[in-house]
DNA sequence: CTCCTCGTACACTGATCGGTGAAGTACGCC
DNA sequence: GGCGTACTTCACCGATCAGTGTACGAGGAG
């Protein structure tokens, strides 16, 4: 129950393998849809060997999620960091969207988890709604940065097209990332009009 | 395989029973994770009959999809009646938005939908997705009725939007979507500048 | 040599999964 | 009275669900 995620960095290698192919199961698949049974077979790991590390699918859909949240700010972080100019790094997330979702067209892992966990006890329910508003709190404190007016209020707008974009990226194409970019743009010299 | 939605306007007493209970649970607890069973003993029916009715649960949840298709298209083309403003037309998803998520603080129907529904041949897969395409759609010719220069464009830009705020709902609470009818708003200022 | 960690193999639990078969009941319509 | 529709009761199917118990093997560290 008060059960939490692994450090996915210290892994033993079985270990690695069985959270590696259930990141994929998981995020093609679906949690729910997708069994232990078929966790350990694709990992080319015991079942067993799965419940010593582990202990429960709950932990380890926990640490799916746990993983791919520092994957994916460490990456937006390290592109934030290439960026001098305040109003440009408020534009960076949209960029490492583009790339992110090469690779991940079936949408926000996050919002897909949350859809399948409704209950907030669940190990990974934090972590998933954890990384939402990390983001929101980063672009908050980057539109401060930039001395914009209403820096929360600011930060809410590009939340919004950023969430949006990811999760219309299945219907659209990833065409609908552009204009979700140009959108912040719209809406950021609009900000800056009001400072 | 090839079975597809039942019309949810034309149900037996004991069917429709069915299908609320069904809406109430696929949205609360997630697809996967509701069994037929547990539908058949929240409507007062028999298993039985929930399979002499649509003959397999992929059927109930297509007209669970559908159904929640309709109501929210009628919502909004009814709201859109009242007004008569080109541009103000185009915030009216966002008005609707707010109504809406007031009884469905759990994200997108469709969007959790599709985060279970990984088999593109799943008779609710088309409909979840051409309820984007039906707003995205909507939201361009109703750029074009306003004269706007790229109609697809900010058409792609408000559904960013609209998405982006119901996704956020979950984290954020409801106050995303004043911000993102805001942010709506300074988008088209900025693309009324360039028509 | 011995202990410890990591992992294997395999059998097993009770519960639940989606779905079916057969028989019977209640009601309204012609 | 006869017929069709709607729904019930109940037993059943093979498969899969998450999770466990037990015993054994390999390799590194003390």
């Amino acid at each position: 129950m008060n059960a939490t995620a692994l450090d996915p960095d210290t892994l033993t290698p079985g270990a690695r393998r069985i959270l590696d192919a259930a990141a994929e199961l998981f995020y093609e698949r679906g949690i729910t849809a997708v069994g232990v049974d078929a966790v350990s077979d694709a990992s080319g790991v015991t079942k067993r060997t799965l419940y010593d590390r582990f202990g429960s699918k709950d932990v380890l859909v926990a640490t799916y999620l746990l993983e791919r949240d520092r994957r994916w700010r460490a990456q937006l972080t390290a592109r934030l960091d290439e960026v001098d100019d305040a109003v440009g790094r408020l534009l960076v997330p949209f960029a490492v969207l583009e790339e992110w979702t090469r690779g991940n067209p079936r949408g926000c892992a996050f919002i897909n988890a949350l859809a399948e966990m409704p209950d907030h006890r669940h190990p990974g329910y934090a972590i998933a709604v954890g990384e939402k508003e990390w983001l929101r709190d980063l672009l908050e404190s980057l539109a401060a940065d930039a001395g914009f007016e209403d820096p929360a209020g600011l930060a809410l707008q590009l939340l919004c097209l950023h969430e949006g974009a990811l999760a219309s990226v299945r219907i659209t194409g990833t065409r609908v990332i552009a204009s979700a970019e140009s959108a912040a743009r719209s809406i950021i010299a609009a900000a800056r009009g009001t400072s």
